[in-house]
This record gives C-alpha cells, structure tokens and sequence, in this order.
DNA sequence: GTCCGTTTACTCGGATAGTCGCTGTCCGAGTTGTTAGGG
DNA sequence: CCCTAACAACTCGGACAGCGACTATCCGAGTAAACGGAC
C-alpha cells in the first residue's frame, strides 16, 4: 500500500498547466525545470497522463503538453488512476473455497465479506479523490504563488 | 498502489480464530491446512500481526495462536495496518519549494493542497475500515459455514 | 513578392539497466509436556 | 506413592534466496517551423 511518487509530480504538473494561458503549451523540460525534477523521468509520468486521456501532447517544435480538459472537468482521481493505473489494490484470491475447511460453491453465492469491505473502503478512497478537481486546487494556492506562475508562464 | 496478499489471508485467519471457543488455541499448521495456504509464508504474516498486537502466540506443545482482544474490539483497519504496515501510502516530498517556481518558505505556511487531498482520501480508506470489526465479519457468514467451523475447531 | 520543397532543429515516445520491497523457504531458540529415577 | 530433575518433542521467531515493480536514463521516430530557391 504505497503510491508512486510520481503521483506528487503528475499532480503539481497538471495543476500548473491549468494556470497556462489558454490554449499555451508547456514543453517537458520547462516543467522539470519549474519543479526540480529529473526530467528524463518524469517524461515517464506525463507520457502515462496523456495515453489516460488527461494531457494532450504535441510534438515539434513549439510543442508540449496542455490539459486534454478544462481545469474544472479533471478529478484528483483521473491523475492518480492514470499514473497508478486501475487496478483495485485488493484482490480477493478466494481463499474461503480452498484448503481443508472450503466453502462450497453454494455458500458462496454472496460475495466474499472480506473483499467487500476492501472494495468499500477502496471506493470511500476513490470517492474522496473524485470530489475535488484540479481547477478547485489551483483556487486554493496563494495568490502570490499564482501570480509568481502567470509571471513565468507568459515568459 | 497494491495491497500485499497477506491481508486477505490475516484477515481470513482473523476470523476464524474468532470462531475458536473461548480461550482455545489454533496451531500455525491448521490455519495453512484450513485455506490451502503455504504455511511457511502464513508464518510471517502472523508473525506480524503478533507484532502489532492482533494475535497473541504460544509457544511449545499445545501451544498456538488466539485473538489479543474480542473479536468485537479488532476492527478491520488493525489487521490491514498490522500487515502493511502504518506508514502512509502517499509522501508529499514538497516539491512546491524546489526548482525555478520554488514557493518561498513563507508561501508554505499552509500545508500543501495536493498532500491535503491525497490525506483525506487515505483517512476516508482508513475510517471505513475502522468501521467495521472482525467479530461482525463472523455474524455476516453464511450458518453452514460457521457449523463446519464449529465441527472442524472442537475436533 | 509568393509559393513550394528541402532541410533542420526540436518535441515526445518507447526500449533499456538498476534498485527496493514483497514473495517464498528454511532452520534455530524457547517452552512445555513427559518420563525416569530417587525418596 | 509422591516429588524432582533431566529429556524430548513441539511451537513460534528470525535469518536467508528469488522475483516483480518502481526508479532512472538514453536514444530514436515523428513533426512543424524555418529557410532557400524557383516562378
């Protein structure tokens, strides 16, 4: 139960190009630079964003990435599934119908208990990760910082 | 994002040692031999939650496992973290404050939005977990099934 | 001056090593029941 | 017959290889701008 760090780079990436101009674009490089990442590494990253349809990426010059959506229509959640990916972290292996005390496949026409409540809880996670947009986290950051970003941003 | 095999099978062991009659022991054998699980392995996952807490161990001839506490007062979320562990899944490692947009240390006063998101999630996960015990995971099997458990755990 | 073709430089994408943690296994330390001997 | 002490067997705990996924990096394919020449 650990998540890739590029989750943390995935995110402050997108929410720094929901503060480009409207249509700009960003190259690789200038957001490795913006963060003091490596940038070789983070292609990865952004590379994934964009097969998961949340960035849109251009190639030659004057090219880069730009949000495939506006700012407002981009969960927290579509960042992480498309570096994470989709897999649910729990996988009922179905142990209950294995071994000396199996459960007979009648006693399990209901699903597993224990992977319901994995599944629950996997959903409250998902749930919460849904409810706030990359839009609603740039209204959040200090007016300073955005303003410090439109600064270099137009440059 | 991926959660170790090993919580499927502790909280499965789980509940079954709250099925044992009162202060009965189960060995380390019986509980691999119950699921069909390699009993070697099983032997680290109960080794952890014996670690945390969970599960209290006996040593030497009629010696064995049993539940630390009533099943009642060992929620979900104990087992998971006795087997995963308790470190977060998600690291903010300030990214904000490095590079060429780096935020200055008075910008930072505010906890990062992205580590704020990926926490309230994660205690979402968590709680929903927390709500349930293992004592109610037993109430919810199906009869036949706690009958045959009550047949195998007197023999 | 305008249009077109070639060149060129720039961008992203996929293929390639390195490292950490989970997976899987074994044998040793500790404890308890047992048993043999003495009183 | 009872008590004691050594023995033996059984249980869990920690130390030891194997493998897959994340980490980190590089170079090549594709594209669009720029430039030069012809009309």
């Amino acid at each position: 139960m650990k998540l890739s760090q590029g989750v943390e780079w995935g995110m402050h990436c997108a929410t720094l190009l929901a503060q480009v101009p409207d249509g700009g674009l960003m190259r690789r490089e200038a957001l490795a630079v913006h963060y003091g990442l490596p940038e070789a590494y983070l292609s990865k990253h952004l590379q994934a964003m964009t097969r998961a349809g949340v960035l849109q990426a251009t190639s030659g010059p004057k090219g880069g990435y730009r949000l495939a959506r506006p700012a407002d229509e981009i969960t927290v959640l579509d960042v992480v599934r498309a570096i994470e990916g989709t897999a649910e972290p729990f996988i009922c292996q179905e142990i209950r119908q294995r071994g000396k005390g199996a459960s007979s496949p009648d006693e399990c026409r209901l699903p597993c208990q224990v992977n319901s409540v994995m599944r629950s809880a996997y959903q409250a996670w998902e749930a919460s990760l849904r409810s706030v947009t990359i839009g609603e986290l740039v209204t959040r950051m200090p007016k300073s910082v955005l303003k410090r970003n439109q600064r270099l941003l137009s440059a």
